[in-house]
DNA sequence: ACGCCGTGATACCTGCGGGGTATCACAGAG
DNA sequence: CTCTGTGATACCCCGCAGGTATCACGGCGT
């Protein structure tokens, strides 16, 4: 019965060896997202002094000052912006490790489906390669269910990197390929999807710069993660939305060739020559093993 | 004084919402590494029973089996298996966050120098390369220190994940490029290098058949991560002493062209015709926003 | 000038849970 | 049938995460 003795031997100057928690990176992203303790605190359902301690014992532990405390509001040091990028990766791949191996025991299933897999699209963005894919892939002797994932603007890189996603449809150079792998499957040219009656609708091709500087026919502006750029255009929230406000002569937008699918009779489809062509690419974690999604893949690319 | 209440409301069912820690990623690794409870619990310098809690308690914040305990040792099940890669990855980031963090601060340099860049280079390859890449990256403006790292045959990669480094020399097709950016810089063809003494060194060309099977020359081979491929040939440690075996006309290596560099008098160097060639790249983290790191690039790629 | 907010930091307390030791249950080998 | 080595259980303890109360202090309104 020689119970241990501590054993912390806690190196002399400060010994800051261990790796850090993923509580700790979350309360951190939390204060460096939010500026604000108190703000920061509430957002992750705590009170203020317990984060501001822990804080203060990661700076101690990683021997590194975060945060400028200014007596009003809080600022980044150069490592507290260093730790903000790196966190959200770290954070982004614990999360993707716990969705991942809850996935492929179907534990995060309500009807508990093991291996399938998850396949991020721009919603009805390239129904046409979509529903080949799907198609193709179904017909393959060991295929696995596959969960077609609708998500927002340009997101599907960030359901890739936390593991809400394992397969992702992206288009250059809209979507970066930047720490993915991924196989090119489609190239297609870009139209502007003008109202039938519009003085421009009778063109065979337009330029950018025709699209663009319209006095009547500002064009729509998406929302990239809620906000909007500023500019004249209408704000767009979704597709069918845009479809209405070109039909009613007010607007204009660009998108892929294959976005033909989905036109009113009121809407006019006119090739820009001097568009930069779209890609549409399969991306996957680069360091993904999965077989079934392998399958996937090579029935992607000899689509 | 109202105190909280508990308010951990955990779902009916089990729930599961919480991230996990690295805690538990780490006791997890260590456990599917080994195979073995109390193996790994001494790696962990813990006791083997709060371990055995520890991932029963894993399992269940996951809803998922990760281990087949078989009353005779351990393995891993399907979920296991996707558990140990993505985890692997997890845990390389965090402790990648950790390292760059410190760096960035100068809090990991006994000299404290900060906002240094750590480049990773294969031992003695492209020795001019990089000599010209540093020369002209220190005649920049704006330059900061660059830590020259040597790393074993292949772990580049490695050591980019785990944040040991910022950016590496890259060799395809031996070191993978994948989830990386990177950028070329050089491509060079292979020689054989041969005892000058050996018939073989006449010949102005040669091709990998000639050289793979020689039956008085068995071709060298490489520790990766310290355990060898099975095959005839000598076990080679580092570049020296595979020179000296090769002056002693006990074997032959193939290596890229800048490997003439470093050629002894008893040394011949032949073309291979057939060889792959090798590309040499500049790589690092995708997601990476470092301006000293740009700048080197940047460098690099004008060379 | 002076209290008044709102900031983050400190002081102090409590309870959970991570980690320890002792022991069990059991499968295979001798 | 014991002996050995596996992982699991039982039980205990103390460190630390998290809570409340309060402080120190810089702006700012009147």
């Amino acid at each position: 019965m020689k119970r241990m003795e501590p054993l912390q031997s806690l190196g002399a100057e400060g010994g800051t060896q261990e790796t850090l928690e993923t509580r700790e990176l979350r309360y951190f992203l939390a204060v460096a997202e939010e500026l604000h303790f108190g703000r920061a605190a509430e957002r992750l359902g705590m009170a203020q002094p317990p984060l501001s301690r822990a804080i203060q014992q990661l700076e101690r532990r990683l021997g590194v000052r975060l945060l400028e405390r200014d007596r009003r509001g809080v600022a980044l040091t150069d490592a507290g912006e260093v730790l903000l990028h790196e966190g959200r990766a770290a954070l982004d791949a614990v999360t993707a490790a716990a969705r991942r191996t809850r996935r492929s025991a179907g534990a995060d299933d309500p009807a508990g489906r093991r291996n399938r897999l998850v396949l991020a699209v721009k919603a009805a963005a390239s129904h046409e390669l979509l529903h080949k894919l799907l198609d193709a892939y179904a017909a393959e002797p060991d295929a696995v269910e596959v969960e077609v994932l609708p998500s927002g603007t340009c997101e599907q890189g960030d359901m890739l990197r936390d593991g809400r996603a394992d397969v992702a449809l992206m288009h250059a150079p809209f979507n970066s390929l930047a720490g993915f792998d991924s196989e090119e499957l489609l190239t297609e040219g870009q139209i502007a999807i003008l109202p039938a009656r519009h003085p421009l609708a009778a063109r065979r091709t337009l330029t950018l710069a025709d699209v663009t500087d319209i006095p009547d026919l500002p064009l729509a502006r998406w929302s990239r993660d809620g906000t909007f750029l500023p500019g004249p255009g209408p704000e767009i929230h979704d597709q069918t939305q845009l479809a209405q406000l070109i039909a009613l002569g007010r607007t204009v937008a660009i998108f892929p060739d294959s976005a033909r699918a989905w036109l009113w009779a009121e809407h006019t489809a006119v090739p820009l020559t001097d568009a930069p062509p779209v890609v549409t690419h399969i991306a996957w974690p680069a360091h993904s093993r999965s077989l079934p999604l392998a399958a996937l893949i090579r029935t992607a690319t000899r689509l």
